[in-house]
RNA sequence: GGGCGCGUAGCUCAAUUGGAUAGAGCACGGGAUUUCUAAUCCCGGGGUUGCAGGUUCGAUCCCUGCCGCGCCUACCA
């Protein structure tokens, strides 16, 4: 509601600033909000015309405010200082149309195509930890974004089973703990296997540290798996599949879920990457090095190293001196090996040719995975079922992967661009975001060592490796764990199941918005107290809120939505306008606004990759709400009308506040 | 060395992408409702936005140069 009100206004006022200067080229409106609401709802900066239209900005906002005439929605202009034009909309206009639910969504935005979002991708060979929660409640949030908005998503969480990463933990099972196939079989059923295989994972690579011979292993087992049909792939196999299910379940308990699970060994026995190889040779992509460092690989140029004029007539200096290789090999990236092997970026550019329906294959699909609600998450295959759904061939990707890759997904869109794919590439995102590290503080209570360096750095970085860092599934045990106990003391009428529904229903809804709350480009120095924090900027804070909201309701014994709903047939225009008008009821008037927003900050959240907008949304209704809860009794209010429009209040907030909680992946709790 | 990013209150982070008096949470100190349950609310101290220049009506944001920090820069994935 309140983005049409902001693209309306835009629109009518470059009409009129055309219209009357029809000679003279003009910048852009640019519409903000007032600092406060006392100044209005929107801010119309005039500086940027002062000198197109050579006028002081306050005479410009003058002769707008005078002589554009009425627009619907809006009920007064004013000039304000230095040069702004503060526009008021009309309140009980935009109170009843929010009370109807009345949105406008510019038809052209419901079509376009499929999306197809990207994120998890957890190298199965250990358990998941916190790095990998950022990432899929980013990526399942975004995808919650877009269906929120309208468009139809597919959900995909890529599986390299066949990479040094699970070769790892093999090793680890035939050459430390020496584990038959049948004793594999029956670990691979523990509850926590995936927490065993963390372990081992962590004691490889000590082994290999110990010994560079053992290194030999790794490379033995890494080949056996990538050739297939063999003893040490089955067991990969085992164990890959065993760890993905693991994963899939620790995310169920966050309400994450999955579309389609591709798998490199999919990738490399389909042989999309001969297909793609064939394409990228012809059209010139991939280069063949006869000599240097990469003699007898195939390279691309890196991605980023673009040159510009002057780094040319560098090179060209560099040439002249005999040092054109030295300088060239730096701008190589390697995409096949001297041995004949392809490279992780090559399967990925073979992968995102295929994402775009480029390829011209596709893979087989088997059902893998189905959740309580009976929706089906397919895995590739060899050879699949016969009937399924199609992925893949889509209009957009997002892939959310930590900003250490942002090189490697550069190469995979230069490759798109230089094959001629210029619509694909310009409809790749990577969704980039920064890591999770631990505070040292936070890695102390942990048991781990720290160097004396480290202790002075603001954080460390996690490492699956050296099986360091914090596992999700203890995280949100502990989540659960913190958040009954003050449950069973707040709700000793319950029973002990209920308890625990609520419990973590507050246990997602703290760990969710703790991920959502830093934007993306902010690395988190994660720490147990902030983490298990129930108050302040926090998921619960929120919940909190709706559950007073709903509190106000179950009391009167009346439905919230259906209140909602009539709302508007119950209080006239009139009424709206005499409760919402003048200084006092800034406040609740603000609440009105704000409860106006959500598809306004959906939008930014989705144009910008940034979620967080949408924590920073839920926060501020929350906070207004308990403001408003605290200073003004409502079903003790005497005025009935009042009453009635003091319920339409907390009707729609409550509306707002859980729509937006439900995109961020949090759900309400009966009562906290 | 090169590339990307960061530096804001004691701590953790915002700042609608160049706008009005730089805001929240935590921590600390003080206070509030026999009410729709206090996981709440109100008040308070706290800032040379790393440093120095520049661009303009206006800079936390853009440009240049320093200082400090992180990540990437493998014929690993």
């Amino acid at each position: 509601m309140y983005r049409y009100l902001e693209q309306r206004l835009a629109v009518r006022i470059m009409e009129f600033l055309r219209q009357r200067y029809p000679e003279t080229a003009l910048p852009a409106v640019v519409i903000e909000q007032p600092p406060k609401v006392a100044l209005g709802d929107f801010a119309i900066p005039l500086f940027p015309f002062a000198k197109p239209l050579r006028s002081a900005p306050l005479k410009i906002a003058e002769s707008i405010r005078s002589e554009i005439g009425s627009i619907e929605g809006i009920a007064e202009f004013r000039v304000a200082p230095p040069g702004y034009l503060n526009v008021r909309i009309d309140r009980a206009w935009l109170a009843l149309a929010q009370a109807l639910a009345r949105d406008h969504v510019p038809k052209e935005e419901a079509t376009s195509g499929k999306i197809l979002v990207e994120h998890t991708s957890i190298n199965p060979n250990k358990a998941a930890h916190i790095g990998h929660l950022r990432n899929a409640v980013l990526g399942d949030t975004f995808v919650r974004l877009l269906r929120y908005a309208g468009r139809e998503v597919d959900v995909q969480n890529y599986i390299d089973n066949t990479g040094v990463q699970v070769a790892d933990v093999v090793v680890g099972f035939t050459h430390l703990v020496k584990k038959s196939r049948p004793e594999i079989d029956v670990l691979a059923r523990e509850p926590r296997f995936d927490y065993y295989c963390w372990d081992l994972y962590a004691r490889v690579s000590q082994w290999y540290a110990q010994d560079k011979q053992n290194l030999q292993a790794r490379s033995e087992t890494l080949h056996a798996i990538e050739a297939g049909n063999n003893e040490t792939a089955a067991v990969a196999e085992t164990i890959a599949s065993a760890v993905l299910r693991r994963h899939l379940e620790t995310m169920e308990r966050l309400d994450i879920e999955y579309d389609f699970l591709p798998r490199e060994s999919e990738i490399l026995h389909l042989h999309f990457w001969d297909a793609a190889f064939t394409k990228l040779k012809s059209a010139g992509v991939l280069t063949y090095e006869n000599d240097g460092k990469n003699k007898g690989c195939w390279v691309m140029r890196r991605a980023g190293t673009g040159k510009s004029e002057g780094q040319q007539a560098e090179q060209a200096l560099v040439q002249e001196s005999g040092g054109e290789r030295v300088l060239e090999e730096e701008d190589q990236k390697v995409i096949v090996r001297s041995n004949g092997t392809v490279g992780y970026v090559g399967k990925d550019i073979a992968y995102h040719m295929w994402k775009f329906g480029l390829l011209g294959q596709d893979f087989g699909y088997r059902k893998f995975y189905r959740y309580p609600n009976q929706h089906e998450c397919w895995i590739s295959a060899i050879e699949g079922e016969k009937h399924h759904p199609h992925f893949g061939g889509v209009a957009e990707v997002y892939n959310v992967i930590d900003a250490r890759q942002s090189e490697a997904q550069s190469t995979v869109i230069e490759a798109l661009r230089e094959l001629g794919h210029n619509e694909a590439a310009d409809h790749y995102t990577h969704f980039s975001y920064e890591m999770v590290a631990l505070t040292p503080r936070c890695a102390a209570e942990l048991g781990y060592a720290l160097s004396e360096e480290d202790k002075t750095r603001p954080y460390v970085e996690v490492s699956g490796r050296k099986g360091f860092g914090v596992k999700a599934d203890d995280l949100i045990d502990q989540l659960i764990v913190s958040a009954k106990s003050e449950v069973d003391s707040r709700h000793p009428e319950l029973g002990d199941e209920e308890r625990r529904s609520i419990a973590r229903q507050i246990a997602v809804g703290a760990l969710r918005y703790f991920m959502l709350k830093y934007t993306k480009q902010s690395v988190i120095a994660f720490d147990f107290k902030d983490a298990l924090s129930f108050e302040g900027e926090t998921g619960p804070y929120a919940q909190y809120a709706v559950v007073r909201a709903n509190g106000i309701f179950n009391k009167a014994a009346l439905d919230a939505d259906e209140f909602a709903r009539n709302v508007a047939n119950k209080i006239p225009a009139e009424e709206f306008s005499q409760f919402l008008n003048g200084e006092a009821t800034d406040e609740i008037w603000e609440l009105w606004l704000s409860s106006s927003k959500t598809s306004y900050v959906v939008n930014q959240c989705i144009a910008t990759t940034e979620p967080a907008y949408l924590a920073k949304h839920a926060f501020q209704l929350a906070q207004l709400f308990n403001a408003f809860y605290h200073r003004h009794p409502i079903l003790s209010e005497p005025n009935e009308k009042r009453k009635q429009f003091l319920l339409a209040t907390v009707a729609v907030v409550r509306r707002e506040l859980t729509r937006t909680l439900a995109v961020m992946g949090i759900t309400v709790p009966p009562v906290m």
